[in-house]
DNA sequence: CATATTTCAGTATCACTGAGATCA
DNA sequence: CTGATCTCAGTGGTACTGAAATAT
């Protein structure tokens, strides 16, 4: 039994589309990170490591947009596994230091393909100059996202 | 404090993109409608029956993709509210007729307000051209979700 | 003492599961 | 008896709130 049609009143909304999308990209990376043993905010985090070296936890927070309360566990799955160190910095005792380790960066290759994996099957319809458009279009629109 | 810069890493995916902007204008639109004492599901809901007529509460579930059990308590509160009204299909006495009354009408032009509201806020980095060109990208990708 | 980081316990919200009631 | 619709209680995951512990 197929879905039926969705509104023409929803779909005369770009932000509705946008938000069914990035819902339906999203549950379908996080179906492909869990077979691997990751969640979403997992890849982020490596992702942030990895693009601007050690952070402190409060600034891990501050970047991807978590709640700080969060992000004890999510360090700690990482360690766990392997792929984050935590180390006390010793400049301000307060603060720990967490560093991506080379199997996690590894892992952050194997994740990053799963994530254009999906990204290919999800703009399917477009062709490679479209996905470029695409791209441009969103990362302005991101841009803009702050100020309102 | 704000917020520090995204990793490159998840920039580059369009899909990453796609789900932090689509939460986003969710959001907004979510608050939008809460103030007015609805919330995201009420609108599609009354969208649905604007647009195609009286549903069955089963077909809305499959028409909107919400999960059948949540439907109950939805059609009630519009009904409280005056906006839908329940009646028993005499010829399949199982089934709940769900219609828009004038007053949901009226309400559901009210929220499409606020969505576009919502929409010129988001897309605003974009020339008219520009968001007519989103529209139909995303257009096209909303409609090959279905099969991959 | 006031502030900042980390940590944990509790709460709120949403989508989903499972079962029961009604009816074809 | 089988299958469909509607209803409700409960579960699990995620995000937020508040407060304690440690250090500046």
């Amino acid at each position: 039994m197929e879905p039926a049609a969705t509104p023409p009143t929803l779909m005369g909304l770009s932000t509705y589309l946008l938000a069914t999308i990035g819902r339906t990209a999203r549950a379908r990376l996080a179906d492909r990170l869990a077979a691997r043993g990751f969640r979403l905010w997992h890849m982020a985090l490596l992702a942030a490591l990895a693009d601007f070296g050690p952070h402190a936890q409060r600034d891990l927070a501050r970047r991807l947009s978590i709640d700080p309360s969060d992000i004890t566990k999510l360090v700690d799955e990482l360690a766990t596994t392997g792929c984050v160190e935590r180390t006390r910095d010793p400049a301000d005792r307060r603060r720990v230091a967490v560093t991506l380790t080379e199997a996690g960066r590894a892992a952050l290759a194997e994740l990053n393909a799963e994530a254009a994996a999906v990204q290919d099957e999800v703009l399917a319809p477009l062709s490679a100059s479209e996905c470029e458009q695409l791209a441009g279009l969103l990362g302005r629109v991101f841009a803009g996202l702050g100020g309102g």
